[in-house]
Order: structure tokens, then sequence, then C-alpha cells
DNA sequence: AAAATAAACTAATAATCATTAGTTTTGAGC
DNA sequence: GCTCAAAACTAATGATTATTAGTTTATTTT
């Protein structure tokens, strides 16, 4: 219940709706109705609704980016850099709840000017990753049979829908989820034969 | 290039574009282009906009059912029943490259008459999946410390996402997909220690 | 308190869009 | 070549919507 400014007010607000019904069908209505004023007012703190868009979109892709440069300069092994990947996701799903939603669908609708940007991140982003896991197959921490592009699209798939997860089941901690997803991601669900 | 229903070409085309720019994004327009016709013509064929979702997603939901229910009538065991349902989402994803991607995000512009009915399939696979979960978890082929709501969470989002990217690797067969999904989703990436 | 700034409001605009009505074209069977 | 139905077309409608212009109200600064 802190102060907060007006336009994170707003871009809050629009992060749920975005997230609820989607870009296209959240109108500035919707967005001003949720803040108990009249849409027109809305301009008085944001240039236009692509820019909470992008906004959005972008600030969550530098958290990703970021964590991401942390873990590539520490001086972890590979096994624990992987880890601390399950990490950074669950901890960046605690912190956006509802603004990291939009990764995964609504980012088609950002300004053709602006896509290409946030895809380069989203690239590097998974490129950094798959650099990781080639570390971790020549360790032999990845058996050479696996296939890593499928590995890749497996835990970034489970990571992206977390926040899902997560809003259905805000009980379970922070500690415990990242525990168990890790175990489950990383050495398999079905139990080893003795 | 065999004949092809109008209707069904309709659909058809709807599938690729709602899936590449969602569902409110996509024009009557758009799709008119598509067939080469004007939009006003469409509606010689189909009832509304909305139909055609309805119909997309209906028709997923409906062989996802369809599957689940074969493979519990089966007399296979636990762990091989798990292995089914990676082959049915495998199938499914070969089978509706373009409409299956809509069970992700654009569920939520389905009418909301229909919606319910839409959910409670959802719903009913979800389930069916869980207790096949259960099963193996009480056969000791799961270890007990597992958070199966999160395992199951975990193997939908791959499964969920897996049409994402077959599309950017369309080369690898079907057979060859599965086994490494199966591996890597059930046995875990992380070679286990000797 | 007066002045100045910020932020709300009303009203209008222009564009997009799904859908309908009414008309013309196409093509198969006779 | 005529009939009839399917399927195309043109044109219009009404609803929604993002955004702008201009005005009033509230708040802060002087």
């Amino acid at each position: 219940m802190t102060e907060v400014n007006k336009r994170t007010q707003i871009k809050n607000a629009a992060a749920k709706l975005f997230r609820k019904k989607g870009y296209r069908a959240t109108s500035m209505q919707d967005i001003a109705d949720a803040l108990g004023i009249k849409a027109a007012s809305l301009y008085n703190h944001i240039k236009s609704k692509q820019e909470i868009l992008t906004e959005l979109l972008m600030n969550i892709a530098l958290a990703f980016t970021a964590g991401m440069d942390d873990i590539r300069n520490s001086s972890l092994d590979e096994n624990s850099q992987l880890e601390e990947l399950v990490n950074l996701h669950v901890d960046l799903t605690f912190k956006y709840k509802d603004s990291i939603a939009l990764i995964t669908g609504e980012w088609v609708h950002l300004d053709p000017e602006i896509l290409p940007q946030y895809l380069e991140k989203r690239n590097n982003y998974e490129e950094a990753f798959m650099a990781i896991l080639e570390s971790c197959q020549k360790k032999k921490l990845i058996s050479e049979s696996t296939n890593l592009d499928i590995a890749l699209f497996s835990i970034l798939s489970s990571l992206h829908w977390l926040y899902n997860w997560h809003n259905k089941n805000p009980d379970l901690g922070k500690i415990e989820l990242a525990a168990q997803l890790k175990k489950i991601l990383l050495h398999g669900l079905i139990s080893p034969k003795k």
C-alpha cells in the first residue's frame, strides 16, 4: 500500500489484463476502469498502449539477460550453473508475477520496430543457455545421445509456464518450488533402476 | 493437393493465422485474403469467426480425450502408459500442426458459453494424467518426495510447447523426437551418478 | 492567496472490423 | 441453352477502439 507512481500503477494493471485477456482484447477502457479513471486520462502518463507492452516486455527481457550474465560470470561448475538457471526463473516468476506471463504469447504484438530488439535478447538468452548445456555434455554430465535442442526446449517450456502454475498454487515457497523443479527437470521423473 | 472442402480450407487458413497473430489480431479479411476471396464470402461457409475457433479447439480437445481413453483402457503397465502419453502428444503435434498451437493461449477467446465445456475437457485430461502419475508413485516408479502437481505441470508444459519447437526443426522424425522426449522428460537430463 | 503544473474530464475523430442484405456469377445436371 | 443452387461479389451497418483536442479540477510551488 505504499505510494506508487501512477505510471507504474498503469503498467501493473495492464500487465494483469494483458495476461488475462491478451493484449489485443484489452482496451484502454479496461485499463482505465481498473484504476477508476477515464481512458483518455491514461494519456497524461503514457504515450500509447504499445508503449506499455514494450516496457513490460523489455523489462523482463533485461532481467533475464542480467541474471544470465551473473551466472556466466560466476565461477560455478556446470552443474551448479544449471541449478542457478532454475533459481533465476523461479525468482523472476515471483518478482514479476504478471508481466512475465507475457513472454509466452503476447510478444507477437510488439511493434514491428521493437520486435527485432526483443527477439535478439531472447535469442542471446537461449544461446547462452545452450552453451551451458554443451559444457555439461562435454563434461559427461549429460549423456552424449541427448539431443540438446530438445533438452533446451523442454526446460524452457517448463520454466516459461512456471508463472502459470505458480498462480494456482501460491502456497508453495520459492525454495521448495525451485528444489522440486531441479529434481524433476534435471534428474528426471522416474527413479533410476537400481 | 487433393480436393478439400472449402469449410476445411477456411479452418486451416484460420488456424495458421490464429497461431501466428492470435485470434483477436486476425481479421476475417486476413482469412479471406489467404483464400483469395472477399471477407463476406466466408459467410457462405461458416457461421462466424467464433465458430471457427470453437471447432478448431474442440476438435483438438476431443483428440486428446480420445487418446487418453485409449491409454487408460489399455492393459499397459504404468511406465508404458506414461510413454504412450508422450507418444500421443507427439502424434497429435504432427497431425494437427497449426490448430494444436491454439491450446496454449487462444482458448481464452472462446465464447463464454463454450469456454466451460472446453475447460471441463481440459480438466478431465489433466486429472487422468495425474491419476497415471499417482499410480506410478504408488508403484515406486516415482520417488515419494516428488511433488506430482509440479511434475504434471512440467511435463504438460513441455508437451504443449512441442509444436512450437517442431515447427523450427521439422527435420527430426516422429519416432526419434518421441524417444528423446521420453528420455529427457521421464528419465532426466543429468546422467545419474554411478 | 496567486500562479503554475499535473492530472483528471468531456467530446470528437478516424480507423478497423464482424456481420448482414441484396445481387451477380459460376457450374453441374438436364 | 436452361434451371437451380452454391458461392462469389458490392455495399452498408453498427459496434468498438486508440488517440487527440480542449477544458476543468486538484495539487503543489511561490
